[in-house]
DNA sequence: TGGTACTGTCGAAGCGCTTCGACTGTCAAC
DNA sequence: GTTGACAGTCGAAGCGCTTCGACAGTACCA
């Protein structure tokens, strides 16, 4: 093991010398600097973490608190999680992982033990446990989704509510009357996740301001609820021709339980998504939807993290604006058939 | 910031002594330790991570590598993850997250920095680069994956050979004489992933074994490309019955496709599948198939790795039997018709 | 020509912990 | 009564780095 010491041995220098060197900290000249390098590449040096940690206070880590919960659809998740490793290595930094099982308790141990030096939360509810104590631990935090109180923390999600208002007005500007949103399992609601009622809360703004027709269901992830969630809903609703889907997993399955019950897409019901572009392309037909830019987000979190720990203050709350792709899947509503098919 | 000077002056004692109390490396009275652990409590005292790294040289800190590529299904990496995480914890040891992008220079950073005492390197590849590196860095490590050569490291996986034999057992055992094997994209085996190659040889090895026609083809995630796999296959050997699938995200539109063609599972064709349980429950008909124990796997990782940390000798290759599980698609192979149907 | 202001470098202190060797009693054994 | 062994505790050193203050040298201005 190589140590700063044999590097400044090696370059005939002050240990300081090589520190200052390596981290800019003060103005070196030309010539030192360069036979300091030199020596860094010769002897094969590399700081020790811990040493540099227990030096500065800081780890130059960031814990990345993922979710392990019913009803979260896990490559979004595991999208997020790359982004945000992806950029901290950009930034210098690495990610230690914490299980949300562990809980508030997981967030209090590594900061009390200056393991890491900020942290980024996912999956926040409304009335998120957390919260609270990220405002009291003085930890450096992004959360990923909105509290419902989100005063005095950094906070950084897609504008769920647009995303589903979007929704709304192009199958209301396709003609659609009526039309309903398929969210999540029931548990995401229950435990009031920010996204999911955001969705809900959007999409029933869109209906009202557009004067349509608009049901609301949750649904389970298994192929027979799905199929027996859509047959609810077109008891409940036989001229539905318009279905806004939040909830990845359901989608291969309801475009079979369309396709099973005899209604066309987009012919006879336009399906518009609200997921992950390459999901969305991946269907046939091809789904119009609305992004979730997972790496975006992810990457932003930790570029506002990284500011925060470098004494920038950061936006309050970041709501990454919607877009929405029309693909194949959605078209104009049919006309209302009486029995005049002939 | 309270620290071990502070628990000390608080309890009456040496620091040394906190330290040895906190660790258990030297016999201390009852009443000092009482006292001690009263002062802890009372000031809330956490250990920082990384003065003590840098004294011992130990982090506690694991790292697991988690690939991002083509082919695999993230769910059943995010399920190893969390094992891992879980057992860490378990064994008072955190777990950093590197991506394999970073790929063995990663490695060598981690554990020349000494931000980790030891790896979880998951996807292994038949000829793995960072298998060398593994061998000549001296950092313990765990493989969830055998590359063709494991000499001189701990490898853990499921049996995908035996698994793979299970699924043509059962198959040969129902009277199928026709079988194939819809296995991971193509990328996946190009690359020479260990579970996809060694799943092919056992099918090869059952299939000579028991005397019965066996096919094998790759397939891709889309919809499209199953039905074009399927009918390939079918046009091959029109007088398929059974299936074997290691791919878990065609398992839905497999059984469309399969549906679409008017084939009925498990009457005309029987489906094996080679996935995590809830996934095989989750479909109609529920899958027989042999488990992929993500979890199980996970956490023996762990301890195997924990174990090592502790200087034991682990054993050099861990193989997790398979165990296959008959549920509904599975059933005896249909009698051969010609067209004596009337 | 002296004062001022940098620039570039060094040495030492200190981050909070572990661990080694040393020291003090106690107690059993002879 | 020594002697040894051992349990229980302490102090000091040191892990490898950062950072602060000091200081020599050079440059510039009055």
């Amino acid at each position: 093991m190589v140590t700063i010491g044999d590097v400044a041995r090696h370059a005939g220098v002050a240990a300081s010398t090589v520190s200052y060197v390596l981290s800019g900290k003060r103005s070196i000249s030309a010539e030192t600097r360069q036979r300091v390098h030199a020596s860094v590449d010769a002897l094969g040096y590399r700081p020790n973490a811990s040493a540099r940690a227990l030096a500065s206070s800081r780890s130059n880590v960031l814990a990345l608190v993922i979710p392990l919960r019913a009803g979260m659809h896990v490559p979004v998740m595991m999208q997020f999680a790359t982004a945000v490793v992806t950029t901290a290595r950009r930034y210098d930094h690495d990610v230690l992982l914490l299980t949300a099982d562990e809980g508030a308790t997981g967030l209090e141990r590594v900061q009390q033990s200056a393991l890491v030096d900020a942290v980024v939360v996912m999956d926040i509810e409304l009335y998120d446990e957390r919260v609270p104590l990220l405002r009291a631990l003085d930890l450096p935090s992004i959360l990923i989704g909105f509290p419902l109180d989100a005063e005095g923390l950094t906070c950084i999600d897609l504008d769920f509510v647009g995303a589903a208002e979007l929704c709304v007005d192009h199958l209301a500007d396709l003609g659609h009357k009526r039309i309903a949103l398929l969210g999540t399992p029931s548990a995401v609601y229950e435990r009031q996740t920010g996204f999911a009622q955001r969705t809900r809360e959007g999409f029933r703004a869109g209906v009202d301001r557009r004067g349509v027709h608009g049901l609301e269901t949750p649904c389970e992830a298994a192929h027979e609820a799905v199929l027996e969630t859509v047959e609810q809903l077109l008891a409940d609703e036989p001229e539905l021709t318009g279905l806004v889907v939040q909830n990845e997993p359901i989608i291969g399955p309801l475009l079979d339980v369309l396709r099973q019950l005899g209604r066309r897409v987009p012919e006879d019901m336009s399906v518009l998504a609200i997921c992950a572009d390459d999901v969305a392309e991946g269907q046939r037909p091809r789904l119009s939807s609305v992004a979730i830019p997972a790496e975006q987000i992810g990457q932003q979190a930790v570029e506002l993290l990284i500011g925060k720990l470098d004494g920038l203050a950061p936006p309050a709350g970041t709501l990454v604006p919607a877009e929405l792709t029309a693909r194949e899947s959605s078209g104009p509503a049919p006309q209302p058939v009486r029995s005049t098919t002939a």
